[in-house]
DNA sequence: ATCGTTCGCCAC
DNA sequence: AAACGTGGCGAACGAT
């Protein structure tokens, strides 16, 4: 059973039920309290609700306290259904999929909107997103009930029908995670981020500088040049510093300022480390995004091309492991953390159809059975190998161990040579569910011999070196998008296998970060909670690759603090 | 002064 | 050790 529902104004919309072919039963309903009204059918029947985009109905359903179980998606799934059909990035909302539909003008999306912290915005009763089908002369219902059929039929002709509904209803799925994930929050403990942040970075400025630790620091740098008008944190003026000392950088990152003698190097390094956790995690950001104890980004699913999961604001994936002491469960609760262990080399095996890697795939340790099958036992080799070849490596040490690699595992090698090759000559490459990358004239950019950024332009420079610096550039982005795209689908479905499993129990899940997943729970429950994300890693595997002797283990680990996970 | 780009770090 | 994929973000930089 399937329910259609359109947001109205002042909180009400109307609901149409739709057989599992997606035609009407019955006549529409119109609610005056939309909430209640899906919170009523939910409660009833659970249907799959058949909506214009998760982000713009469901984070109004949550501030009513209302959660759904299984949705459509449409917006996600005609991305997807336009990128399978070579036709990445075209307008995606459900007015513009009537309009394709109806042969009328393909209304823009909107632009998305920009990250404000909770707290920080007014909340809207429902965001209005089937306005362009109003504005086409349309009625919104049926527009969303019409273009669901359609969807039906383009998911069927897909290069794997099954696989590719999967990926819909993954996606789908994820949508609702991210929005109840952003509602719920991470647990975050002030208190012990205020502790981290003194102890790393001293005592803040009264007036709005740097704290003591970094502003002391600033100091001996400055000292140590001579130069008391010196910024650390001007990447221009320190290599000016390094040059009048004879020195010559070809920039100040930390890596080639590591290879570098000099009394100013350890001071920068730590000055760097310190100034990055100020900027990006310190009191400010605290303030910002930290309220009644928890941390609540806005994720983006299918964010990336690869359909990882993007944050807008807040910096979600990217928080600084000294920073994550801060994540802290509840007075009796627990921190589920689980982490997928070498996932992309673990797709790759079960993707390619290499038996040889598949049975290597079947261990707890991939590279150490790589490296007893083939790499005479040195792990280190084997890993930089399989890194290599997902990653289109063409220099370095890793060169020799990628011949290695080619021997002994030839059909997997094909499969991400022949991904590479079919990027640099401008096709296109999918998945393993279909979600496919899009074609070079969308955003290549890259640098040529020069350091120039530039786009390419086939009409021009079509065999010159920047084309052919592009082109490889290409090739090494499908190389890598084949495995991480389905590596991002393995832990889509993971995750929505997961919060079914969940389902009726006190646990959230709070946070996922493309091969890791937290779950907060009460401590009686941590165990149970444990073994729920072993299965359902178990389950999703089934559902991507059948019987694959390929093992994809989530390690999960009951703490208190998300910093003793690791 | 404002805006877009670059640098360089963080995560996977 | 460092050039090999996907991103977000904040400050500096530099053009307008």
């Amino acid at each position: 059973m399937l329910v259609a529902v359109v947001a109205e104004e002042s909180g009400g919309g109307r609901l149409q039920s739709l057989d599992d072919d997606g035609g009407p039963v019955g006549s529409a309903e119109r609610h005056a309290d939309l909430a209640a009204a899906v919170a009523d059918r939910e409660r009833r029947e659970h249907p799959r609700w058949l909506w214009a985009a998760t982000t713009s109905i469901y984070p109004a359903l949550l501030r009513a306290a209302v959660r759904v179980d299984r949705c459509h998606d449409i917006e996600l799934t005609e991305a997807l259904l336009l990128g399978h059909a070579g036709r990445w990035g075209e307008p995606r909302a459900l007015g513009a999929a009537w309009a394709r539909l109806t042969g009328a003008p393909v209304p823009a999306d909107p632009p998305p909107r920009t990250a404000v912290p909770p707290g920080h915005g007014q909340a809207a009763l429902f965001d209005e997103v089937a306005a362009p089908a109003r504005a086409a002369g349309a009625d919104p219902l049926r527009a969303l009930i019409e273009v669901y059929a359609d969807q039906r039929r383009r998911m069927a002709g897909a290069e794997h029908p099954g696989r590719f509904r999967l990926l819909v209803a993954a996606e789908s799925a994820t949508a609702l995670i991210a929005a109840e994930m952003g509602a719920d929050g991470l647990p975050w403990r002030a208190d012990v981020h205020e502790a981290l942040l003194l102890e790393l970075l001293g005592q803040p400025s009264p007036v709005g500088g740097p704290p003591r630790r970094l502003a002391q620091l600033a100091v001996r740098i400055a000292e140590v040049f001579d130069d008391r008008q010196l910024h650390p944190d001007s990447p221009a003026e320190v290599l000016r510093a390094f040059a009048r000392v004879g020195i010559e950088l070809p920039n100040t990152r930390a890596w080639v300022l590591r290879g570098v003698d000099h009394p100013a190097v350890p001071l920068l390094l730590e000055y760097k480390e310190l100034y990055r956790i100020w900027t990006a995690h310190g009191w400010a950001w605290r303030d910002a995004w930290i309220h009644d104890g928890r941390f609540r980004p806005e994720y983006v699913p299918a964010g990336v091309v690869s359909g990882r999961w993007a944050t807008r604001g807040g910096g979600a994936l990217q928080i600084p492991k000294v920073v994550r002491r801060a994540v802290r469960a509840d007075p009796g609760w627990r921190l589920v953390v689980a982490d997928a262990g070498q996932l992309e080399p673990r797709v790759l095996a079960a993707v390619s159809g290499d038996a040889r890697l598949a049975s290597a795939g079947g261990a707890g340790d991939l590279y150490a059975a790589l490296a007893n099958d083939a790499f005479g036992g040195d792990r280190a080799r084997a890993k930089v190998a399989l890194l290599g070849a997902m990653y289109g490596q063409t220099g370095g040490e890793a060169i020799p161990a990628l011949a290695a690699l080619r021997r002994s595992y030839p059909t997997a090698f094909d499969y991400v040579e022949t991904a590479a090759r079919t990027g640099e000559a401008g096709g296109l490459v999918r998945s393993w569910l279909g979600r496919t990358c899009p074609p070079p004239s969308v955003s290549v950019r890259d640098t040529d011999t020069d350091g120039q950024v530039f786009e390419v332009d086939a009409e021009t420079d079509l065999h010159g070196p920047r084309a052919r610096a592009a082109a490889r550039a290409r090739g090494r982005f499908t190389r890598n998008f084949v495995i991480q795209a389905t590596a991002a689908e393995w832990a889509a479905t993971v995750l929505a296998t997961l919060r079914a499993s969940l389902a009726g129990t006190s646990a959230e899940l709070v946070f996922f970060q493309h091969d890791e997943v937290l779950v907060h729970c009460p401590a009686e429950q941590a165990d149970t909670v444990a073994g729920l994300v072993r299965q359902a890693a178990a389950q999703a595997t089934r559902l991507l690759f059948g019987d694959t002797p390929v093992r994809f283990p989530l390690d999960a680990a009951v703490v208190e603090s998300y910093a003793d996970a690791k």
